[in-house]
DNA sequence: GATGAATGAGGCTTCATTCAT
DNA sequence: GATGAATGAAGCCTCATTCAT
């Protein structure tokens, strides 16, 4: 036993816990929440099956485990990107950095944007907290460009949150579904092309910021 | 045999239909679509639960046949409610009047917002026709608008229209999860108060035309 | 009302219900009697679902009335053949006629054959008259024949009879499966050919008459 | 871990199997496949109901594989039984083994002659090697004395194996399902009583190799 | 901690049969 | 007699979870 024995068995325990999270990662991915089997998850994670009952109480524990931990990510991540930044830059960079997670990580996006709201089980009796720290991330950003006086106050902040993530969640729902809709004159009965899902930051800035309408002169 | 007794089976046929239907809807709503028991449908609609299956295939059939259902009656309330009018007001129209049926049905749009992203076998195999058929109305709308130049043409119409109904959503959902953000100064650690969400529409309107961006003089 | 449409209706009637083993006939052969829905038989008959209840108990009555109907021609036909004859002459035309009958109804025959040992229930608590009638006439032959002094009396005659059932049976079996083994120098892994049931009756009669056994000068 | 605890796994794993097929084998002669209950199977094989699924893909698995396993054994004991033999002699064991198997298995021969009968599934898909093996057997044993000139060689040996096992076949489920003819000057009405079939294949042997017909001076 | 064979509750679905018309 | 929509009992099978090793 050395000295790093005991970090090695957190390691090598906090692995085997990962190794489990990101095989329910790719299975919910693959066949949705319901539709997972436990086995298949232990399988793919290299486990037994008994093995993912060490390390979380039950399917359900898994999924909501699954979803605090890559939230978590995202958060920090969030964080990091708009630290210093006025709020309207802050926007734009939640935006932007959001949007490229999705990007990076459609596994996990698919799991945020879908499976998560497989269940009212989750949806009612569970406490979102990671999503939460989401909302009120956002929410504290439009609030304070508010208060600076760079934001209109007429739509309350946590009801703005809301719907700049319901835009950017219908779009990373839209991209990793493959149905992106026709963007252009592209030909007709064409299968739809993926868009770009981070290009398409500039978009939900244009319409967060300075909306539809044509400004009058 | 009266002359209505033939009205009088197709309606007794059509009304079993939709009172399965009906019945569907309350029970997905209450349990969602996994957690729903077919059996308990059938008692909550007075039929036996064989008789589900003279009107529907399978329970996936039974949750598509809803969708299908009321979304045509959204869609057909929209078009109503949009008729003759310029493009700008065509979108207030679409917003006001889809929060005012989320409104009025809760049940429905618990089934349209939530339930019908429960399986990936329904967001990936089957084909959301009138789904698509919404959303190309709302693209439409901003489509002429843009045509007119009543707005901004910076953002492809059929992605403006995706997040439009993401904002549109997001609120829907919100609402039905009774996990409206505080809005105010409410007292902290109250338990959020349902928000309006018909009026709600005029935030939707005030986000997709002007955006938040204060306008510099 | 003419003097004959007593007839007619009779007529109707029974042709309703011949109508009705006719199509039992060709559901049981298609699908075997358990696979074999109710439903089907009513649509091949061109009647409802309910009328097969006003004709039959239900559908093991429906299995037992197609037995019966079509073991009686069976007997009638035989008893026809044999009239007259000295027994072995009559245990030829027994043999002859039987495989003749199997090629010329091969639905009858997979159902006889088949379809009847499908079920303990019918092999253990339906008195199977007419097959019984069947196997005392082929019992009787062999009887009179050892009485007569043309047939060789140590195997008594009732067993004798279900032997040479037993081998007929298996041929129909073989034939109506389309398993029939190669005959002869037939290409290796080809397919199986039917050979031809009527004269297969020269092998059976050459097995049960003279044996196999090359008799001793 | 001793060094028998390998062969005890193995041994408790086929036990486990074995236990099962013993109750589908009791079950089935019981009620008949269809009306068999998978549970009941379980509950008489000491397992639950799930565990039959470790082992057999579903219901129709069981039986194919309880099929296969009971003719293996045949298959098995016949081979040895004949081993070393003339032609005629063989076919003398073959006939006298197997019938001596059908009654020391009462409920192996009541699936092995009625049960697998019971659906063209079985007869119709499932490519039925052990009893191809049987009826290979019994051919090559009557090819081989039609070569050596111990047996006639006017009937093909294939058709002539096929008869044979109906023969066979025939006593054994007259036997199996207790209705043996009455053979002599019982009581008329008596319950027939069943007869020995062992002392029958004396019977089967006179049949098949001396026929029925006297045979002229 | 790790394993994976075993468990057994529970639901979707089928289909023979009925009965109001 | 004829219809066929409705019934509802019943069983196969799945799969999350446990626990002896």
């Amino acid at each position: 036993m050395t000295a790093h024995s005991v970090a090695d068995k957190a390691a090598g325990s906090s692995d085997k816990r990962e190794r489990i999270l990101a095989a329910a990662e790719r299975v919910f991915a693959r066949h949705g929440f319901f539709a997972a089997k436990v086995s298949e998850i232990a399988k793919d994670a290299g486990v037994a099956d008994g093995t993912i009952y060490l390390y979380f109480k039950n399917k359900d524990d898994l999924l909501i485990s699954l979803f605090e931990a890559r939230m978590q990510v995202v958060n920090a991540t969030l964080a990091a990107a708009i630290e210093g930044l006025p709020p309207l830059a802050q926007l734009h960079a939640l935006i932007r950095t959001y949007l490229r997670l999705i990007h990076d990580e459609p596994a996990a996006a698919e799991v945020l944007t879908i499976e998560l709201r497989q269940s009212n089980k989750f949806m009612k009796e569970y406490e979102n907290t990671s999503f939460a720290d989401f909302l009120r991330m956002l929410g504290g950003v439009v609030a304070r460009g508010q208060e600076q006086g760079e934001m209109d106050a007429s739509v309350p902040a946590p009801i703005a949150a809301r719907m700049i993530f319901g835009a950017l969640d219908e779009l990373a729902l839209a991209w990793v579904l493959g149905r992106a809709p026709a963007i252009s004159g592209t030909t007709p009965g064409a299968r739809p092309k993926k868009f770009d899902i981070v290009r398409a930051a500039d978009w939900v800035v244009a319409l967060v910021t300075t909306g539809l309408a044509i400004k009058e002169k």
